[in-house]
DNA sequence: CGGTCACAAATTGTTATACAATCCTTGCAT
DNA sequence: ATGCAAGGATTGTATAACAATTTGTGACCG
């Protein structure tokens, strides 16, 4: 349904992703709808499926916000994201799925590759990936899902709270953990996973300056479909 | 935002979980407007919540409907459920946390009694409780919700599905369970939770009949908010 | 009798406009 | 400054309208 709210959401949502939009960002109906080319309604509908996303938070007669959670919040969703992939580490092991993380070795050589390179951006992106594909190997698309939720709230936290590029020994920890799956050490990756996550949490710095975004316009313009705007 | 959507939300939600509204109804916007006394602007806001809630699905230029998920996504809801209360409990015993039990307890006599006095209904959704009480006591909020959305959708399924009212050995496990807890005892807890699940989700009987449901108007009628409607 | 094509009816997707309710700001009076 | 009030801006909702798409119907043909 509704192609046109769907073309809001996904680029609000890369917007916030790509920490274009920052947490507390004001965004306005009649803003947006000049931005995109339509109407009041189907802004509406969009910040209805992104609130429902966590990325942006609806304040009743007060209008939409990208979401801003708390460092309590923050830290819940790091823990979210622990739970589930220790579950599914643990699943895999259960499983004997050892045999399917060739790609997933792949995936860690390709992002060894990029830091060496020193492209950041890509690193980065294959560093999450790691965590995607890990969930993926468990099958469940209710989990997927949930993790991704939780992977989108998380960058948008890094985004607040973050101060130091967080690619530091990620892709060693990767493959560690690659190895204990294979090697049937539950209670090992479980340690593994959890230390971590809590490696990004608690790098958290609550007291930051944060930098006044962009108008609305301008931070969404490289997402946009193709609705140009004459003033 | 929006305060007659989210009734509209709640009023179909409720009707959903209590099979009043079996999956593949229809629900037309039009028609919706009209019970509800909104506009279709509102319904379809609704409609948008109601599909990120898992419970209706959205069809591009055909409509909405309640959903009627395959076998296969309701093995994987209750997977899904399965882990989240496995990993609930562990970290429960972790953290030594059995002295909070006493309430569940509690949950758990009134059951007991509620099933001696044959009171379906509440026994029906004391039995629910219990599931959700136990993974409020891992304190994190994410999963709480996640967790609550899979128990929507198995109330869902189980109108699809389910062939026995299911309130047989319940309340049994549910004592099983809050032992193993006390006594630490993760592996055990872990499959009884697991069997006890898998209990639910084979009884499943795919090929069912399926009574229609009556007219919309009258499927929500108990839900309205108090906005009557005169023909 | 069954199939298929075309057209009409119904429904969704979207816009525009309007207006009440609520929030926010600004300027004024104390 | 502090508190208040008026006004402006924004949200919440309704209505009407129309294009696009799907669905239903019936005529027509094999």
């Amino acid at each position: 349904m509704t192609d046109k709210a769907s073309a809001i959401v996904s680029a609000v949502t890369q917007a916030i992703l790509d920490h274009n939009l920052v947490p507390g960002t004001k965004l306005g109906e009649r803003e947006l709808a000049e931005i995109f080319g339509s109407s009041r309604v189907i802004v509406r509908q969009a910040l209805v499926e992104l609130s429902d996303g966590g990325l942006v938070s609806l304040q009743r007669n007060r209008g939409a916000f990208v979401a801003n959670p708390s460092l309590a919040e923050a830290l819940e969703i790091y823990d979210a994201l622990t739970i589930i992939e220790q579950s599914v580490a643990e699943i895999l092991i259960e499983r004997g799925a050892a045999a399917r993380l060739g790609e997933m070795r792949q995936l860690n050589e390709r992002q060894r590759k990029a830091i060496e390179e020193e492209n950041r951006q890509l690193s980065h992106d294959l560093g999450r990936d790691f965590h995607t594909a890990l969930v993926r190997l468990g099958r469940n698309r209710q989990i997927e899902e949930f993790h991704a939720r939780l992977t989108r709230q998380a960058a948008l936290l890094s985004s607040l709270y973050t101060t130091d590029p967080e690619a530091c020994g990620f892709v060693h920890d990767h493959d560690d953990i690659l190895d204990l799956i294979e090697r049937g050490e539950v209670a090992a990756v479980k340690r593994k996973i959890q230390t971590h996550n809590q490696v990004v949490a608690r790098s958290f710095n609550y007291d930051q300056v944060r930098e006044q975004s962009l108008p609305l316009a301008e931070s969404l313009a490289p997402y946009l479909p193709s609705n140009a705007r004459s003033a």
